[in-house]
DNA sequence: AAATTAAACGGACCCCGGTCCGGATTGCCT
DNA sequence: AGGCAATCCGGACCGGGGTCCGTTTAATTT
């Protein structure tokens, strides 16, 4: 139920990919003619898909989200599933999608300290809150949506979250390797880490915002 | 044939699992005594399995390693592999539990700066540069072995590095939160990662190296 | 040495992710 | 309207991970 309802609204802006898959476009927002906009039959079949993933997850949970299951569920044939998502961790990124978009959409433009405006590390540090809040609300979900150890790191959303850290950090520390702490505090953000240190070691999430916090006071910490 | 011939020599000294996988029991060395011993046609039917697993990985690649190839190729039933081993990570992790115990002697009883003599944070500092190089050594077999989202982080072999990077930290760092520091620094060494940073976008080794002391720098550093 | 028991064996079986291709639709163009 | 090409659909098919259970075999006991 978290996830719910926001389907419904999105089919009509909401095109997407092109050969085998659609790839979640962070970063590029505004376009308006980038886009090939599916047929309609493959739009609504589409919008059918992510209903049918949704009314699963909120059923079996993210477990019970199998191929067979979604095209099943939205009368459709296994092979739309593929054609449209390419595999399953694309249907789940599908899913996460919108709310990536909000969070993209609040550090890039909305108000500070998130958006610009604030000192970058201000704004470092609140989008580090923010990311580990959105992704405890997600949880189940963003795990299953993990691709495999040769992709996560090449993943787009990950790459634009990353790239944003990279260009706080590089305004901050005009001399350090900004890609590599980047990829530091980005790894401190990861989904499986925070449902590590929440669910299995039972740690409360203000005790992961303060290592956040305390972390970035320590990266961006002047030479002594 | 990066790992190939190790395992000839280590069969009637490595026993292992009892009841449905057998675990790389890290940490607990000298035991002697604690572990259940199998079965002399299991015993058997491990090594030639491992063997199997050594060739294929060398003839096919980690990607050839199907578990009913390797059982086929040691000349047993695939529910033999599955028995031994639980699933494929533990058939893998038990490829790497050779070089993983390497290393364990080496930071736990090895001469310094790895070893103890040396202060915390050298010993920290040569850590993290040998977990690095070993990792860039079996790169596809790390990646392979890693196991999904949900266990990765509790993974043993993972928590006893993991352990004894918190417990150096705590020595150096008496009031910090070393537990999620111990978490930061981990994930830099993360197999996904390096294998993002070499391969996909082809930084050299040195600089991980550089990017590794330099995140240590930070993270002790004392506050300003 | 025979009997007993716990453990190991093996391969048939299930499920799921991913591929493929002949056939059906859609959108465009005349 | 009618025709055409591009796109999409769907479900049969494949391969691999993981499970199950009847059978076999090693260790132990008498």
């Amino acid at each position: 139920m978290l996830y719910a309802g926001f389907m419904s609204t999105l089919l009509p802006p909401f095109p997407q990919p092109q050969e085998p898959v659609d790839k979640p476009q962070l970063l590029e927002v505004g376009s308006g003619a980038g886009e090939p906009c599916l047929r309609a039959d493959a739009a609504r079949n589409r919008a059918r898909l992510l209903e049918a993933a949704t009314r699963l997850i909120a059923e079996h949970g993210a477990a019970g989200v199998t191929m067979e299951a979604v095209a099943a569920e939205a009368g459709v044939g296994k092979g739309t599933v593929f054609r449209r998502f390419g595999d399953r961790t694309g249907l789940l990124t599908a899913l996460l999608d919108h709310s990536a978009r909000n969070l993209q959409a609040d550090f890039l433009g909305g108000p500070p300290p998130l958006g610009p405006g604030a000192p970058p590390v201000d704004r470092l540090r609140a989008f580090g809150v923010a990311v580990l809040y959105r992704t405890a609300e997600q949880l189940d979900l963003q795990l299953a949506a993990q691709p495999d150890a040769a992709r996560r790191y090449a993943h787009p959303s990950v790459r634009a979250l990353r790239t944003h850290v990279t260009v706080l950090l590089r305004q901050t520390l005009p001399d350090a390797d900004c890609e590599l702490l980047a990829q530091t505090l980005m790894a401190y953000l990861d989904p499986a880490l925070i449902n590590h240190l929440t669910r299995q070691c039972g740690m409360p999430m203000e005790r992961l915002e303060k290592g956040w916090l305390d972390l970035v006071d320590r990266v961006t910490r002047a030479e002594t």
